[in-house]
DNA sequence: CGTTGATTTGATTAGATTCAACATATGTGG
DNA sequence: CCACATATGTTGAATCTAATCAAATCAACG
């Protein structure tokens, strides 16, 4: 675990990133830097929260299992994402799953050491209260998402989702590289591989997409 | 709109309970008293967010609906809870609509007005922080539930989750008191009424619940 | 190549929705 | 207080969607 003295790791983030620079060095000093390999676990849930993470590069996958083994992923991170906030200003047992999806590279900050400083930034605590409460009308938004659309409609919606993150604009449509496996991206609108595949062959049949290989997916114009 | 002079209503809410005594009397005089009668809006998607407010007496249920008309209730909240808090810190249209479950007198308080004392206070903040934080991993659960349970689990779920925020404890069981009818009940779990009112029955043919009149149901003990 | 893992497709089944009928409250005016 | 009308809740039968299980393709890699 290496203390991470190139600060890009923090002023990539959103929330730190236009500090001053007083407390940019502070949090720097705060920050370690960690690797993790694809597929290794970066915390449990169950376990008690003691960091703050976040991702300098590659993708992490935060999901909930229940008793049954059956695992929903709640939400897919990347570069700049932070995550594990929900124990700030708790003692509290996580309730979800971090997993590391391809190689890693992740800052972490003592749960307790960035409690200290955002108390003493109201401008810090005031971009994480903006950060959170944008959390919370997405994760609103994908229960709408469950509750109310069929199979289809949610296939769709993670593609034009995934679109936004990060697509890639060609002059035809929208070039979207698939970060997991049929089964994961399933797994993100709570269906199954195999209807998450019947419905994108669905809407390649209707013109609206165009599969390119297995790991990339043109939505095309109109 | 009357002004809210008795601060029960500050003092009610959790994130305000333990100020100190001059920040509860600026509250006081920036807190408004508005009656609502059963069914009544309160406020509706695609506006513009301009109170947050805390429920003094009453219920509110918080729901979103999509193109096709539907509905999905996000939450059922009760007398000191507060809700519209997504719109703080950013300029943005509210994603979900609130209507009064019954007669309401409901507090508001102009957003912008909140955000000066939110930045002038570190504590109500971080209070603030704490409660938007517990808000975003209750949805996750919720979000776990649609994505895994079937109808017979989310019911389960559903009743417990009521026996928890408000059931009365008897000698041979929780008794709870039904906020909604079935059709918002089942709302409520991403089902129909038809669909809960089967699974209530089936739990009722296995002894794990007893349904006395339509509008009280008792969770059994073991 | 041949093996392995991932993806797609097919056939069957299970669970939930829908539509319809019936039953049970709730409320109103006579 | 009753009779009727309206709401709400329950149950049944048909239908449909998605899950499951199984087989067939496809892709990647030594």
């Amino acid at each position: 675990m290496a203390s991470c003295n190139h600060d890009s790791c923090v002023r990539k983030v959103p929330i730190f990133s236009d500090l001053d620079n007083e407390k940019i060095t502070k949090l720097n000093n705060l920050v370690k830097n960690r690797e993790f390999k694809n597929g290794e676990l970066i915390y449990m849930e169950e376990q008690i929260g003691e960091n703050i993470y976040i991702i300098e590069s590659g993708l992490v996958k935060l999901y909930r299992s229940n008793e049954a083994g059956n695992q929903y992923i709640l939400r897919l991170l990347k570069e700049g994402d932070f995550f594990g906030e929900l124990v700030l200003f708790k003692e509290e047992k996580l309730s979800s799953s971090a997993e590391a999806v391809g190689d890693c590279s992740i800052c972490l900050i003592a749960k307790d050491e960035l409690e200290k400083l955002i108390k003493s930034s109201p401008e810090l605590s005031h971009k994480l209260l903006s950060a959170i409460t944008s959390r919370l009308n997405k994760t609103e938004n994908k229960l709408q998402s469950l509750a109310l659309e069929d199979a289809k409609e949610k296939t769709m919606r993670l593609l034009l989702e995934l679109a936004k993150e990060s697509g890639i604009k060609k002059e035809n449509g929208i070039l979207i590289n698939l970060p997991l496996s049929r089964d994961g991206l399933a797994n993100l609108i709570g269906t199954t591989q195999e209807t998450l595949s019947r419905k994108l062959s669905e809407l390649q049949n209707e013109g609206i997409i165009s599969m390119q290989g297995q790991k990339e997916i043109l939505i095309k114009n109109d």
